[in-house]
DNA sequence: TCGTTATGATAGCTTTACTATTATTTTTGA
DNA sequence: TCAAAAATAATAGTAAAGCTATCATAACGA
């Protein structure tokens, strides 16, 4: 493939496109890294200035806030997650074939994808594993809501919970499973790491496989008619 | 009953124990309030203790920072919650029933409880649904971990597993889907409130009802063998 | 080449998140 | 009941966070 791919985000989610410029792209790509290593509370526009040898003015002319970054890198991750699951069950008929597509790309370990040059989705995944919560559990909520930042999530949520729709058409809470699921699948993990009394999943090399096969097992277990 | 209920909290959650004094339990008190009012982002010390006419520094020696007291107040609420399930389900015997008003009581809205003056139940649980996610998604969280402060969460978490467990002995996953069907069960009154687009509850006077419905639907039909 | 736009450099302001010191109450227990 | 101890209040101060503003300069496009 010659052209490039590139994931198309709600222009208010930024200031200025930070796919339009070095600087832009530098942000966005440093800042997954950073707030990896120092975590989102202490993350701040001044540290990220240092690291990408650059000014907090600067950055500010591409995002309002330090919150408003998080928001567009987990918007970027949702996005691309539903352009992964698209792509893959491409030509699927069976909505339980389907469903086990997105199972897997919402639990699988994302490697990084050389579609997308200058975002580590690997890294990426980690910051939805730790901090992805935060961007909607803000005061402003609605605010930020309305000028629809969380578009990507929804339509993640929607799509999974079609496939659900398909497979048993009397299912009552088909959005509700979808996004318990979707932030179940990072919770889980979380706590395998972290707290792992809250889980059953054994932190190790196949923790995606035990979080893949919890995830399916409730899900389809739900969908029983 | 004349003697009055306390419940016992880890010593680890706070610098000089709250409920020992008028002023710590007027920071309890009012810091419910407060936080709920601006959102914990804006809550500060200092707004805490105009509120309560008193000063930062007498603050400061009751909880080391704004995150001890949100974890202190979480704790406080789940350790509630477990005593409440403690004693609806005494003297029942049948796994399924007691689970079932387990679950009942974590989605239900809480009411002001006598037994406890000076704590807004109904206020705090409204802090577990906005709120209680970042008492975890921390870059410390396995330090504060060691010294045992998500202790009441876990045990409630195994308390509601140990009753899927007794109603399914095969079922491998009792622990993650208890501390998932804790999570949901304030992320879909969130959801329902904030993104609708996310829930199939519909906000309004039966929210809670839904909501049981919901939990319950997915954690049973988890269960089935 | 002129004007626009992006970036950098620098400064400054308010608030947050503390810590420290000293004075004043309040408690308590001998 | 009085003195010591403990808790609180009053005050001050500091470094960093979270911005905003201004101006100079570089690059870029028509």
């Amino acid at each position: 493939m010659i052209a490039k791919l590139q994931i198309q985000l709600n222009p208010a989610l930024y200031l200025r496109d930070p796919q339009s410029s070095d600087l832009g792209q530098k942000i966005v790509q440093e800042s997954i890294l950073l707030i990896n290593k120092i975590g989102f509370e202490s993350f701040t526009f001044k540290k990220l200035s240092v690291e990408i040898g650059s000014t907090e003015a600067s950055i500010y002319r591409y995002f309002e806030n330090k919150h408003r970054l998080l928001v567009y890198l987990i918007s970027w991750y949702w996005s691309y997650v539903e352009y992964r699951i698209t792509f893959e069950t491409h030509n699927i008929a069976d909505p339980e074939e389907k469903l086990s597509i997105a199972i897997r790309l919402i639990t699988e370990e994302l490697k990084d994808d050389d579609n997308f040059p200058g975002i580590s989705e690997s890294e990426l995944q980690q910051i939805v594993i730790n901090e992805s919560d935060k961007t909607y559990l803000t005061k402003n909520v609605d605010e930020i809501n309305k000028e629809g930042v969380f578009r990507g999530y929804k339509s993640l949520c929607e799509t999974i919970a079609s496939y659900m729709t398909e497979i048993n058409p009397d299912f009552e809470f088909p959005r509700s499973l979808s996004s318990t699921c979707l932030e179940a699948a990072h919770q889980q993990l979380f706590f395998a790491e972290h707290l792992p009394r809250l889980s059953d999943l054994k932190n190790g090399a196949d923790v995606r496989e035990q979080n893949f096969q919890y995830v399916s097992t409730i899900i389809f277990n739900s969908l029983k008619k």
